[in-house]
DNA sequence: ATGAAAGCGCTAACAA
DNA sequence: TTGTTAGCGCTTTCAT
């Protein structure tokens, strides 16, 4: 192959210095528009692309984000970085992807290898097992732009764009009290993760302002898989006072909860009521279609990257802490709502 | 913020030379064990990280790879990627993700801002209305590295690493005929790509050997989208001679048409099969579950990355073209099977 | 409006 | 085994 053009190639063609092709190329005002004409043009045909990496090594701005996730396999992440994946480009950012598979080690892994590559701002949505948050004081030493999307932790003092959590399971639960459901439960997800802090506290107040008791027992800590889901409910129906209602944490458990209700043959939403978290795709076309808090996973990469972004561009300045939440919009389907004609109170 | 470390900031510290140090950090045989312990002891006090950029100015290897997918949001894709990444994290490469939402203009842009941050090499799923591949012949002229997976093209002479298209439908089809069905007809997808003439063909050929006849309108070209199954249905029931099963390219599509089925009360799979393709998580949470095949997406992530660091590693070598095909796994639920007691021709 | 010159941090051919 | 030297391609300060 030939030697791809560079500035000075171009400059030889002119009798002009690199550093005025440089120039012309970034649209300086100082460059006659005569000479950007001719810069242009032999540029384009001499089908020059301004190589990056020196771009990056002498500006020390790389026009990179990393951006870590847990897994690339749920319809949630998938579309949280389709936001920001949009609205990086549109920005003229590349996006470098690193996935943690939930696990700590591998996230730390990711973050090395993003410094490494001297990238402008990281993007992180901590992995379940995360709950050292030193590294990412580190980070803030070093000035590095961070902004956690919704796995984000309160104390740190790092920036967030989050969904409310709170109000979406307060919704959740007064939508299932207000279907006549009243022995609500919960599967709940990692208490580590202030995400599932703040869901199961929704579900409490709701309770309590609607004079509901917390019955003992209606709270099991999942993890976050359809299999949690389904050991919640054989615990659930194990119990004396059993529930008739259940809200997940999140769509997989509440999908698991469903298997194995219909596995023990009770009726969804006739008998038992249950509703979700995250609007996952497949919500809305099992049966009985899911009823699930919808967290805007593209709203919520594009805002991540403005905020990123933001933090990149004003480096210099103190970096202010800047929390951003999301309204949570609920999705009403089937899986929990019953005709109610009257009888509220029929399995009281 | 105190600058990082950089080779000459330990090489000063030791009084040997910048060389020397990063000899030592390759473990280059020509150092001696004495000097690489003590660089490798200073450079972890000083918490020492290889500047990336620096090093892929000067080897011209910057150890990264673009990633090209037309979404993140599905399954399918989202498991490619992460098959790739797994590996290539494995491998000390890093991936850069690039979404062409389906169009061959961003799916352009993609590759120019690839090669503008001149990654090692590139891996790329085309998008729907890709039908030009002159760009591709570009890149192979420059001798980069590219690996097409799941959506390839046969005539450009890239490598590429597929699902067995043929062989899927061919199983998917067959089945069909031996759960009774014997009026199938098929949604495909575009057909300018070659993952759905393949399937097509093997849609055909099964129902020759079968000695099936091939209906006037039994095929349907849909775009891959549940719209499009829909629209495919419609189709169908208003032919005179009515299919009893749909073959669908794609697992969206067939939930399209399970969806226009249902409303119009029509039983899957008693009086209609229904067959997909492509595994997307929801087909075995839906009522009835979907059959289908499992294109085997993680191994066509891991396998592509794969051959694209053969190719390299191997640069300078003829690069030849590669072809890697791997096996359906056709997954049998309840959609395709009826019981099928001896009426085999009932609908006949 | 343009040029000259230095250097980002690292690597590698050649020399010793 | 280690040092010397040059330079990857670009940006940017200072000078003209």
């Amino acid at each position: 192959m030939q030697k791809s053009a560079t500035i000075s190639s171009i400059a030889n063609e002119l009798n002009i210095t690199p550093a005025t092709v440089s120039r012309a190329l970034q649209d300086h005002p100082s460059i006659s528009h005569s000479t950007k004409q001719s810069v242009l043009k032999v540029a384009s045909r001499l089908n020059y692309k301004r190589n990056r990496v020196a771009s990056s090594l002498r500006s020390g701005k790389t026009h990179m984000i990393g951006v870590i996730i847990p897994g690339a396999d749920t319809n949630f992440f998938g579309s949280v970085v389709h936001g920001i994946e949009k609205c990086a480009n549109a920005k003229g950012y590349n996006v470098l992807l690193y996935q943690s598979n939930e696990t700590q080690e591998h996230e730390i892994k990711g973050i090395e290898t993003f410094l490494a590559a001297q990238v402008d701002g990281i993007l992180v949505s901590v992995a379940k097992d995360t709950n050292n948050y030193a590294y990412y004081e580190e980070l803030k030493k070093k000035k590095i732009p961070v902004v956690f999307f919704d796995r984000a932790d309160d104390d740190t003092g790092i920036s967030s764009v989050v969904t409310d959590d709170y109000k979406g399971a307060f919704i959740a639960t007064e939508h299932l009290i207000k279907n006549g459901y009243n022995h609500i439960a919960h599967v709940s997800g990692p208490q580590h993760l202030k995400v599932f802090c703040d869901r199961k506290k929704g579900y409490e107040d709701a309770l309590k302002q609607y004079n509901l008791p917390l019955t003992d027992g209606f709270i099991y800590e999942g993890n976050v898989s359809i299999e949690s889901g389904k050991a919640a409910t054989r615990h659930f129906l194990s119990l004396k006072q059993k529930p008739d209602a259940v809200f997940a944490a999140e769509d997989f458990t509440a999908l698991g909860v469903m298997k194995e209700l219909k596995s023990h043959n009770i009726k969804i939403p006739e008998a038992f009521g249950v509703f979700g978290f995250a609007n996952e795709l497949f919500g809305e076309h099992i049966t009985p279609t899911l009823s699930t808090i919808d967290p805007q996973a593209v709203t919520m990469g594009k805002e991540s990257f403005e905020l990123l972004l933001q933090m990149i561009e004003n480096k210099n300045e103190a970096v202010v802490e800047k929390k951003i939440v999301l309204n949570p919009i609920p999705v009403f389907r089937e899986s929990s709502q019953r005709k109610i004609s009257g009888h509220l109170n029929v399995y009281s």
